[in-house]
DNA sequence: GTCTATAGAATGATAGAC
DNA sequence: GTCTATCATTCTATAGAC
């Protein structure tokens, strides 16, 4: 009674609404213009924002949601309440629901539902860090994310931008870890050994992003992906430069090759590091102890 | 005359042979058993070893001496002698003796000419090492030895297995040219470095079979195939680690992290070296200098 | 009514295998 | 050469939010 004075002055309310609520029934996955275009083509005048009026009233405005009522109340009853297209849709709305829940808790925006093309970013790296550029499809990461694989593509237009978005996220986490890590050093040498502590640690941690990154160091891509990678590198690789040309070394050293050797017993740690084992300032420690030993 | 004794009692011998070399001039790339078979099918009894004997004695035995034949007799007198796939199996014909010839000599077997198997073993490895597991397609393969895609799993029965085969040889040659250089040290810290610089040579070398090998410490695979490819390693490693025992060293360095370092710094190289630069020897030398500045 | 994100189907290229 | 699978990508329609 206190909303009849908003309803239109014929008795038609209650008619308009069986009808609405019946093509939820009988065409869950029709959207609010289909489903007022079919009323009115029958006769019965509403537009779509009325047509979502109604299913708001009665929370059945999504597709998912039309669906899960009506899987409700025919529990098991008949064998084909939904038909195993509707059945897949529902299933892929719960797979990124659930997606986007367990991402909060790892991205930066703690708590709240991430963006989609975070998302999609996250689980690219996670596939990338495992499988390889080459051994990873876009669909594999459609699938992660619950979307179709062509829908990617309104995020990223190629899978080679994915990957170098990846490649550059991982760069800008791994230089910020390093930065903070060098800043608490006093000594040119233990600022290195916590340059070396941060990027291993960076490297073999659970956030995949980096662990891309870290992996593309010695990865053989094709040439013209390769030249979209190497300016990331390039200022990460000179921090370590700086570094090195701080510390009092022997004339005889060359300290270009004692870059590389560093970089290359560091990556290394990738092949070989194992959970349980030596900790990430531990190794740090020992390939100090035996590259510098004379360095304070 | 000298060989009319060994020909058929008619006089249909001149007959059969006219008609041969006609099939051979106009369908030249029908084998023995179809010759054979659309003759007798005209009435003309011959057997597909009948067929090859009388091409024996014209030269005429294979594709190829049959095609560049009829090349030979019509040269560019009309437009068409050849279709262009006629052309093309020339072509891939001639690809595949050059491929042969010059492979003999890079090859173990120099002089004569080498099993396809070993061939293809080759191709393979250059294309590996060029573009990486994923990169390189059985087609691209078989294009490089002058055969088709098909032809490739008469000797292997999987790209997998081609891959393991590249492998397996890689590190046969890797360990024969390490073991060669140890010997030559006198102290072991000498071997240490022999080993180091024969490791570094091996991997930048022209070969790419032990680039193979050596890239592949640090590819990442299927979990399926890297299982079969650790074996190969594991007798590598532990030369290595055998050399390190016998170091003069400080109680406190920790052998094993002491290996991983040298061979992060070794494998390394692979992403830096540049052939104008430092030799392999001295890259040894500088790497020794500053992680053993004290062993002798 | 308008806009964006997505679905769904289709395309052309290319892969490994035989 | 042929087969089948899969790839990255594109196109069109439309669901859902405002």
């Amino acid at each position: 009674m206190s909303r009849s004075d908003h309803q239109p002055p014929s008795g038609s309310e209650s008619d308009i609404e069986r009808h609405v609520l019946n093509y939820a029934r009988t065409h869950p996955e029709m959207g609010q213009a289909k489903v007022a275009e079919a009323l009115s083509a029958q006769g019965h005048e509403i537009s779509p924002s009325g047509v979502r009026y109604i299913w708001q009233r009665h929370q059945l405005e999504t597709t998912t949601k039309r669906l899960q009522a009506l899987a409700r109340h025919n529990p098991k009853g008949k064998s084909a309440v939904l038909s195993p297209r509707q059945t897949k849709v529902l299933e892929r709305a719960a797979a990124s629901r659930k997606i986007a829940r367990f991402s909060a808790v790892i991205g930066d925006d703690a708590g709240s539902e991430q963006e989609r093309s975070s998302l999609i970013l996250l689980a690219a790296a996670r596939l990338f860090a495992e499988r390889g550029y080459d051994g990873t499809s876009v669909r594999d990461i459609a699938e992660t994310v619950g979307l179709l694989p062509g829908s990617i593509y309104h995020h990223y237009p190629s899978k080679e931008d994915l990957f170098v978005s990846v490649h550059r996220e991982g760069f800008r986490q791994l230089t910020a870890l390093v930065d903070a890590a060098v800043a608490r050093g006093k000594t040119p040498r233990q600022r290195l050994e916590l340059l070396c502590a941060a990027h291993i640690d960076a490297l073999v941690a659970v956030n995949p992003i980096t662990t891309v990154a870290g992996k593309s160091l010695f990865g053989r891509h094709a040439p013209a992906l390769e030249k979209r990678l190497a300016s990331d590198r390039q200022r990460y690789e000179d921090i370590l430069r700086t570094l090195i040309a701080d510390l009092p070394l022997k004339r005889s050293i060359d300290q270009s090759l004692l870059r590389k050797f560093i970089l290359g017993a560091l990556n290394w740690t990738l092949v070989w590091y194992k959970p349980g084992g030596k900790s990430p300032g531990e190794i740090a420690a020992q390939l100090m102890a035996q590259l510098l030993p004379d360095t304070k």
